[in-house]
DNA sequence: AATTTGATTTAGAATAATTCTAAACTAGGT
DNA sequence: ACCTAGTTTAGAATTATTCTAAATCAAATT
């Protein structure tokens, strides 16, 4: 069918399942485009791309299906300085490096816990669900491009 | 005149100078709006309280203030998740915390070094010059609203 | 297999934050 | 006092995203 290999459409299928929505052909696509090329893209790219595998998919559909999975917890958004949102199916805990120069987005694997010791910062009276770790620099050439 | 201290008046046409743009009276005013309440205001939030001070000022001269307040380095862009940009005006290495009850945002401080030791965790050709540290999450009740 | 029903998809309109435009004004050097 | 480039301003334009409401469909039930 679509590009979804079999691990992921279980996967995807039981998140669905789990969150109370139903599978459908262009929640499949959309999240097979993702799987494929983990380049954080934007709602924008992630429907051209999904176009050329699903010409009849819109772009409301595309936001629906991102929503969708962001809300069944298998993608996360990653937000960098007010730019469109990008879209991130890596679930492990990880930092995210912004290229100035190509305005890339790279992920940046991080030490076993790291994350969630970094709350240890906070005051007692705060409660924190989500740590988020930005870095934005430049790249050293010869880094993929 | 506008509510600045003498000795931010001085870091302020220091800063513009230095920079090559001018001190107006637009600038001052929304620096020292920035400056006498620290709660990560939108530029609309920060357009409406400078408009109490100096009513004639418009909504783009508002986004050209902070725009120079942030180039010249006095100020600095808090983006959280798409939401619109804040503006602050705390230069020392801090993190933030966005409270999902009440939307607010506040400045955590951290451990002398740590936002530079953080960068350690990136490979060799990554170079970073801003690291950005969110958390979100709840308040425990008792806390400051 | 047909029926039903609420979820999903869809095109296009609407929204919201921010940027752009170009004309009027002004800070600061001469 | 005069110039001139920098700044302010109102309103239009842009852009990413959300909303709307009608058509379609997934999957549970008969």
């Amino acid at each position: 069918m679509n590009s979804l290999k079999q691990i992921d459409r279980g996967a995807l299928s039981d998140a669905l399942d789990h969150s109370g929505q139903r599978t459908t052909p262009q929640r499949e696509t959309v999240f097979s485009v993702l799987l494929d090329e983990r380049d954080h893209p934007t709602a924008d790219e992630v429907y051209t791309r999904t176009k050329s595998r699903m010409p009849s998919i819109s772009m409301a559909t595309v936001y629906n299906c991102l929503e969708t999975l962001v809300s069944c917890g298998l993608v996360k958004q990653v937000n960098i300085e007010r730019e469109p949102t990008r879209y991130c199916p890596n679930l492990a805990p990880h930092a995210h490096f912004h290229c100035r120069d190509t305005g890339r987005v790279y992920d940046v694997p991080v030490p076993a816990g790291m994350m969630k010791d970094l709350a240890k910062v906070l005051p007692g009276e705060y409660s924190a669900d989500s740590v988020e770790l930005v870095f934005r620099g430049h790249l050293s050439k010869g880094k993929k491009q």
